[in-house]
RNA sequence: GCGGGCGUGGCGGAAUCGGCAGACGCGCUGGACUUAGGAUCCAGUGGGAGACUAUCCCUUGGAGGUUCAAAUCCUCUCGCCCGCACCA
């Protein structure tokens, strides 16, 4: 041993922990298990500091847990389907499947180096057919439990990524992935019934305890959930059409003065017919519906809207309002239709403004905001009041008001009580290669039939030329569309879009509990065994993506008896970005810094240690290159510690029990340390002070060889306190840890010692030092033995000159003692 | 606009239940060892006043408040970050 040396120290026990297998897990019933996750990654081939940083705070969990005995299941794979393989696969003309390959051993080389503590028996890929065969079993299950359905809709349509996207994939008009600005076509196209789960996906929400706030805030913003009425307006010289709008203020329906319907609203061409405002309509709306996304919902573009010559009819007054078309109101949510009332709602009050449709007042204020006659307010009025106006509903307040109207309309047959989601159903087609084909044939004779379950996997035919522009590749590839139907064995079709990849990871973390399985997609003994993950933790732009998706999955599955949990993942820790220089690391800022370089440079544990010691897991890391510097040398200062140990005789008589003030001060630092890493690590996962208690234990034992001549050190003590050093030291830097361990003359590996515990008779002290304050400032401190009365901390504050000098003259008018800790005198 | 979060030395951060603000690390200053130091060790390091001793004052974005005591609780306010957003 000489000189601390981790580019030897580290492949040698990463080679020796895999030949062990030392962290593979097995169904254990008679030990509590924990299920330790990271989100895992798409193979890019690259791994970044945001990979190490998640796999860092993972690996702390992982292997602090095995310490206190629990069975760890700690697994890692390959989110492997996706656009951005078959990207590359393009431009570096290979196929997708041998770039899938080739990255991901790559990825894996990487992470290995990082001495990970994964089962790696565990290993899944969800583009190898043995995996995809179950997303497509999935497939069919939703489609069996009508969850799966097909329909013609307009759909998100990213032009540089060719494929269409769901809802949650398009963030302000923008494709996720790419930025391109998405369009809106007219496809036919695979849906999830995710809505059917809107109300469980957000009560449940509630029950997540253990995930950070602001997850289960953008998730409830996303669900969108909104009670209100729905209302069906007769149209005037239409006796078989209605008209249903939602609306949230049923109170102000005696306020209507005007209707608006989206463009894309199927009654819009059936009103104009044959009338002289049809062409004007319609190309009014066509240009509307040809605007994109941003230009059409941004708050800033003007509210335009053409009347189509048509007039609705109040249910209650019977008022005849005239019907527009404005490209404020969106199809997809609600009914597509709105009614106006522009007295009590801010866009249509600027809307009604700007196309001279009267405003028509029907809620006054609170008396007290609307000064003493109430008569005259300003508009528009948005708060809630007394019904003005309204007929027989005069008098009422909004809310009572609302559930008036709502009452009256449902007893007409012409409204009811309606809760509305903003969440849409999950559109799942892709028009692209590289992804799960979706298991269903097209037969003329029997329509749509589903694959059955024992023709899976329906595998992906051998890429050819990917780089065509015909969307989707697979409607190219003939001996993949033809087949036969399973029904009538006539000549079928096969559909050729392919899944999200967010259904292959809606699954992955049940398929870890028995990754080779042949006959089922998850053991159900071993999933119920070990779910759910006790603790996930990812990149918090997953918040609304996959956290939603994979919650959704395991409802279902849960519904079909399939799993025992209702919600996948019990405790959440999204990890903060890795940030250099103020900014995020990126390859257009040349601010990268990669760990390969950081492990070739400083070892592995120097990298995990920096990255766990610099912030709290959940903040924002600012990497400092001397700050890795910092850690790499507190290592070193460890290591030095061991070797000059190692060089001193062994044994001997000394430290028989009878331990001297410093032996007493050490022993207590080392306990205080155990029970602060602990406490850090299991409650508060604060790995950053976790690590500074050990850097300070280190200082302690640093003091206590300088303060105290060599022959005269307790050997004993001494290497009770190596050795419980180097145990704390365990789960952050693995190597050193079972490196010094050996160094120290111990059996076995570290990572199989118990972790320790601490003794609290070793932490008590026979005298603190308390604070003296006079009126709240501190004036003095003092040592006294411990537990000391109030009488005794007040006569020994007293013989301090300063304190006398204080009270002297003055009147005592409290006394506040914290015991061990503080008096405070108060005096005037 | 709605919702969530954050604001502490030169920097990253600590202060866990209202009880010594600034742990730990970086950086910086001085020193030791050394041919050398980007190795290592020692001392110092929030700002100000002061005989640079004692001691005192100020300090957690800002202003108030509650309290014997506030980074921590309350009110207002400023700034930054994130999510959603013409959602009817």
């Amino acid at each position: 041993m000489k000189g601390y040396d981790p580019q030897t120290i580290e492949p040698k026990w990463q080679r020796r922990w895999a030949a062990e297998k030392s962290d593979r897990a097995s169904v254990d019933l008679s030990r509590p298990k924990y299920y330790v996750l990271e989100m895992f990654p798409y193979p890019s081939g690259k791994l970044h500091m945001g990979h190490m940083r998640v796999y860092s705070i993972g690996d702390v969990l992982a292997r602090f847990l095995r310490m206190r005995g629990y069975n760890v299941i700690h697994p890692m794979g390959w989110d492997a389907f996706g656009l951005p393989a078959e990207n590359a696969a393009i431009s570096n003309r290979v196929s997708p499947d041998e770039w899938t390959e080739k990255s991901v051993e790559q990825m894996k080389r990487q992470q290995q180096r990082l001495g990970v503590s994964y089962d790696w028996d565990k290993e899944i890929n969800t583009s190898s057919p043995d995996y995809y065969r179950w997303t497509q079993w999935f497939f069919l299950l939703m489609y069996e439990r009508g969850l799966a359905y097909r329909k013609r809709a307009a759909v998100n349509w990213c032009p540089h990524c060719r494929t269409v996207l769901a809802n949650e994939q398009v963030e302000a008009g923008l494709c996720w992935r790419c930025e391109s600005e998405v369009e809106h076509r007219e496809r036919e196209q695979w849906f999830f019934r995710i809505t059917d789960y809107a109300e469980r996906l957000l009560n449940d929400l509630s029950t997540l305890e253990d995930w950070p706030e602001r997850v289960q805030v953008m998730q409830q913003n996303w669900i969108g959930r909104s009670e209100g009425t729905e209302i069906s307006f007769q149209i005037k010289d239409f006796p078989e059409e209605s008209l249903p709008v939602f609306t949230t203020r049923a109170d102000t329906l005696f306020g209507v003065t005007y209707m608006v319907l989206a463009p894309e609203h199927p009654l819009l061409p059936r009103l104009v017919a044959g009338t002289k405002r049809e062409k004007e309509v319609m190309e009014f709306a066509a240009r509307i519906r040809r605007e994109s996304e941003i230009e059409r919902t941004s708050e800033d573009s003007p509210k335009v809207g053409l009347f189509t010559g048509r007039y609705a009819l109040n249910p209650l007054s019977g008022e005849a309002v005239p019907i527009l078309v404005g490209n404020y109101v969106i199809m997809t949510y609600g009914t597509g239709a709105v009614m106006g009332v522009p007295a009590h709602d801010e866009r249509d009050y600027l809307f009604a403004r700007s196309h001279n449709l009267p405003v028509k007042a029907v809620i006054r204020p609170p008396a007290a905001e609307a000064g003493e006659e109430g008569d005259s307010f300003e508009l528009p009025y948005t708060g809630e009041g007394l019904m003005i106006n309204s007929g027989e509903f005069n008098g009422l307040g909004s809310t009572e008001g609302a559930a008036a109207i709502t009452k009256k309309l449902q007893e007409q047959g012409c409204g009811r009580f309606k809760i509305t989601y903003r969440l849409r159903d999950w559109l799942i087609s892709r028009q692209r290669y590289w992804g799960a084909p979706i298991p269903v044939i097209y037969c003329d004779r029997c329509g749509t039939v589903p694959v059955p379950e024992s023709d899976l996997p329906v595998l992906l035919p051998p890429a050819a030329d990917l780089s065509g522009d015909r969307v989707p590749p697979l409607s190219h590839y003939e001996s993949f569309v033809h087949t036969t139907c399973p029904i009538c064995g006539g000549e079928a079709r096969r559909e050729t879009d392919t899944m999200d990849t967010f259904i292959c990871s809606s699954w992955y973390f049940l398929r870890y509990t028995s990754p080779q399985l042949q006959d089922f997609p998850f053991d159900r003994e071993a999933a119920d065994y070990w779910m759910p993950v006790d603790q996930y933790i990812g990149g918090i732009e997953h918040a609304v993506l996959h956290l939603l998706y994979a919650r959704f999955f395991t409802k279902v599955l849960y519904d079909a008896s399939l799993v025992r949990v209702e919600e996948p993942f019990s405790r959440l820790l999204a990890q903060g970005m890795v940030y250099k220089d103020g900014a995020k690391m990126s390859k257009s800022k040349g601010n990268v810094v990669s760990p390969d370089e950081i492990v070739e440079r400083y070892g592995a544990d120097t990298g995990r240690l920096f990255i766990l010691f610099a912030a709290p897991p959940e903040k924002d890391l600012d990497w400092n290159d001397q700050g890795v510097e910092g850690c790499h040398r507190f290592l070193k200062r460890v290591w030095r510690l061991v070797e000059e140990w190692e060089k001193e005789p062994r044994g001997g008589e000394r430290g028989a029990g009878v331990l001297g003030a410093a032996e007493i001060e050490l022993q207590r630092a080392l306990h205080g340390t155990i029970k602060k890493v602990t406490v850090d690590i299991e409650e508060r996962f604060n790995f950053n002070t976790a690590i500074s208690a050990v850097m300070e234990l280190v200082n302690a034992i640093y003091d206590y060889r300088r303060g105290i001549a060599g022959e005269k050190q307790d050997r004993v003590l001494m290497e009770e306190v190596f050795k419980t050093l180097t145990v704390l030291l365990a789960p952050f830097a693995p190597h050193l840890a079972e490196e010094a361990w050996q160094a120290l003359g111990c059996r076995g590996s570290v990572h199989k010692q118990p972790w320790p515990d601490y003794d609290p008779a070793a932490l008590a002290v026979e005298e603190v030092e308390i604070v003296i304050q006079v009126n709240g400032k501190v004036r003095g401190r003092m040592t006294v033995p411990a537990g000391a009365g109030e009488e005794m901390i007040m006569e020994r504050a007293c013989e301090q000159q300063r304190i006398a000098e204080l009270l002297e003259g003055k009147s005592v008018l409290r006394r506040i003692v914290v015991p061990d800790k503080l008096i405070n005198i108060v005096i005037r």
